[in-house]
DNA sequence: ATTTATTTGCAACTGACTTGCAGATTATAT
DNA sequence: ATATAATCTGCAAGTCAGTTGCAAATAAAT
C-alpha cells in the first residue's frame, strides 16, 4: 500500500485516484506547492483543477497538509509532518524556489512587545527573501 | 495646501482629486489599507475602482506608500514615511484589524542560518496573528 | 450486491486586478 | 491667458485564481 493511501485511511478520507495520486506529489516534492507549480505537473492533464482545489481544502482540514503564507499571489501549501516542525521559508527572488528553513528565528523580546500592545498570540508567518546559491553566482 | 498635494508635488506625480483624496485616506488611517478597505470607504463612491489600482501603483513606485505582505488573498499597502521606520504588522484574526508594531523581531542567528543554506540575504516578511483587546474580551 | 455517501468533471460563476480606448483634466510652452 | 502636449479618468471588457451547483461516476457501508 502506498504511504498516501495508509495517510489517507488514517485520516478517514475516501481513497480515490485523484486524492493519491496529488499526496504523492506532495511527498515526492516534498515542498511548498501552489497551483502555478501543479499546473506544470503533468498531474494537471489528468486531473481536474477543481478537484485540485477541493483535495487540497480537504487535505488541510485533514491536517494533511498547511497553508504557507508566501507573501506573493499563490496559495501554497506544504505537508504537515512530525520530523518537519515548526520552521519558515526563503524564497529566491529571481527564480522562486523556496527552500525550508529548520528553525524558528523570532525573538522574545518580540513577542512580549505584541502582548504589550494588548493582544493575544496566535500564530505567525515569516518569510525570507534572497538569491539562492545558483542565481547568486550568475 | 493640503499635506498629500505636497507630497505629489514633490514626487512630480500630477495633482488630481482622486489623488489627493486617496492619498488623504492613506494618512488619515495611517495603517495598512487594502481593496477591502477601501470599498468601506465613502470614497469608493466616487472614484472609480481601476483608478484606485492605478493611483496606488503610481504611489508605490514613487515611494510614497509600500506593500506590506499580508499572507492573505488581498494587496495591502501603507504609507512610507521617514518616522515608521522598518517595522512588521499583528493582525486581529477575529476582526481583521491591523496595527503597526514599532520594532523588528528577527533574531541574528535566524539570518546566519540563512546564509548557511547558501542564500544571501533581502528582505523579509513577518506577520503576526492573534487576538485584539476587543475581541479578546468577547 | 445493493444502497448510501462522497467525489469527480464540467461549466458557469465570483471577485481581485488589468487594460484599451475616448473623453476630461492637468502640466507645459508660448 | 491660451493653445498644445502629456497624463489621468471612467467605462467596459478581459484575465486568472479560486468557488460552486449539478448530474454522472466511484467509493464506503450494509
Amino acid at each position: 500500500m502506498k504511504k498516501s493511501e495508509a495517510i489517507l485511511r488514517e485520516k478517514r478520507l475516501s481513497v480515490t485516484k485523484s486524492r493519491v495520486d496529488l499526496l504523492e506529489l506532495f511527498i515526492k516534492k516534498n515542498k511548498p506547492l501552489s497551483i502555478i507549480d501543479f499546473k506544470k505537473t503533468k498531474l494537471f492533464q489528468e486531473m481536474n483543477e477543481s478537484s485540485f482545489y477541493r483535495n487540497v481544502s480537504k487535505f488541510e482540514e485533514a491536517d494533511i497538509i498547511r497553508s504557507v503564507p508566501t507573501a506573493n499571489e499563490y496559495h501554497s501549501y506544504e505537508l504537515v509532518s512530525d520530523d518537519i516542525d515548526h520552521h519558515h521559508h526563503i524564497v529566491c527572488t529571481s527564480c522562486k524556489s523556496v527552500k525550508c528553513l529548520t528553525e524558528c528565528g523570532l525573538d522574545k523580546s518580540f513577542i512580549n512587545m505584541a502582548k504589550k500592545v494588548g493582544y493575544s498570540l496566535g500564530g505567525h508567518s515569516l518569510e525570507l527573501y534572497g538569491l539562492c546559491p545558483k542565481c547568486k553566482s550568475k
